[in-house]
DNA sequence: ATATGCGTTTGATCTCGATCAAGGAAGACC
DNA sequence: GGTCTTCCTTGATCGAGATCAAACGCATAT
């Protein structure tokens, strides 16, 4: 059924983390639910903190409850890349592999929302709906991964930044379900060296093109780290990308 | 079983095109492998021919057989950025989704086996280990996404030549199980556009990259586009990678 | 043989982002 | 208060790769 719907699920905000559950299948049944309940933990980590080193057995899998973690890989001289980027509702680990193949590295202070890999695919094995939906969330994934390919082989500096903000105003657009009026904000978790490592920049560069946009007026510094951006179609004209008439999703 | 191993089919060229299903699992039972013997096509295109567009309903599924082609994306101002490079054996298509994210363009004169999208979709339902598979290929598909993410954010031009030959090097060897004992020697299909535009390059810097290289004896290029490597090692010392002692695979 | 076309090579120059360097802002701690 | 430390900003300079331009090799066609 809904075969071929793509049904990112929806973010429930909850302390007791029914998140978990919903970001592997939002079709679950209560019986599988029941389960993950059961074998849950929760674990915090400070921001920098690594949280599996690439290479390393990790016995477990789940999600991001809150905060922001990434993926990155780096060359032996110490250059470093960023290949994903897990915020909130997003999955972690590697159902049916041994090891990771990136460092998982907390971004700002993440709160995970762990469970058993063993006893993840033993419930995996009994129920093909999981397995189905695993297979959606990693083509989600890839899909992702190239588009950041193309930003990363093609885009200038300029459009590198502007590409970033849309995607982490339209992230934190569809986690809180509010359409934004005239102009929106968005809080920017992240520190001026993880956004140069994810569009393969340095911080020089990045601060020097966000100095830029600022003045440009395309976006305003506001306190606590939000973005604010008045003009959200403007921004996506600096991005490279189609307008698209500057929808937010 | 065999839950977390890695096993990329085995290559086996033949005329009656078994690949295509050994693609897609090699641990199939008898009736599966029949039933998709049965609805499979063949279809052959021309060197730059595209296969079909991004966005594009695609009502198939199915392996190369033979020949290169390219997944890519293109910014609406025509800079274009290779996102996937499909040797024979690799798999095409995106069961249980409807369209396309990405171009697929013949790099060379290609071979297709095909099967009818729907048909496949039916039977992955009834064999739940086929999607098992599809989970581990498309896991496969986006460690190599993030490796290349490495590689267009922070590696020289020196660099991404040099880890492209030992790619395709290695898929060569892959392919024909051959063990090289001094120096390794394999075709490069692609012109040095579809170089450019997989490493996020221009064709002069390819061009250039690949001379010196040469100059330099670390690669030597023979008749029929065969490209020979005196010494691999060295050739790895030069992609920036850890060196892994010149390890072929 | 000459022409046409495509992919490739090589040279000259320019430019964007990296690098090197200095200073500023905000918090933590004594 | 002062002094760390960490993150961010801005300036000056440099250089790798892009861009512009010309020519070469090698097909196939005329």
């Amino acid at each position: 059924m809904a075969a071929g719907a793509t049904h990112r699920p929806v973010q429930t905000r909850c302390a007791d983390c029914p998140i978990r559950y919903r970001a592997v299948c939002s079709h679950c049944e209560a019986k599988d639910f029941e389960e993950l309940e059961r074998i849950k933990t929760y674990r915090t980590y400070a921001p920098g903190e690594t949280i599996a080193w690439a290479g390393e057995h990790m016995p477990l899998v789940g999600s991001v409850v809150d905060g922001v973690a990434m993926l990155s890989s780096t060359l032996p001289d110490g250059r470093r890349q960023m290949v994903g980027l897990l915020l909130p509702s997003d999955f972690v680990g590697r159902p049916g592999r041994a090891g990771l193949s990136f460092d998982v590295v907390a971004a700002t202070e993440i709160t995970l929302c762990m469970f058993n890999k063993s006893e993840f695919e033993r419930m995996v094995g009994r129920s093909p709906h999981i397995e189905h939906r695993l297979l959606e969330m990693t083509l989600d994934e890839l899909d992702a991964a190239r588009e950041w390919m193309l930003l990363l082989g093609r885009k200038t500096a300029r459009e590198k930044i502007a590409s970033l903000f849309v995607i982490m105003a339209r992230r934190d657009a569809e986690l809180h379900r509010h359409v934004p009026r005239d102009g929106l904000s968005f809080p920017l978790h992240i520190t001026r060296e993880a956004m140069a490592d994810y569009l393969g920049l340095t911080i020089e560069t990045v601060s020097r093109q966000i100095s830029a946009l600022r003045r440009q007026g395309l976006i305003e510094l506001g306190d606590n780290r939000m973005v604010h951006v008045p003009d959200f179609a403007k921004l996506i004209d600096q991005s490279g990308d189609d307008a698209d008439g500057g929808v937010l999703v």
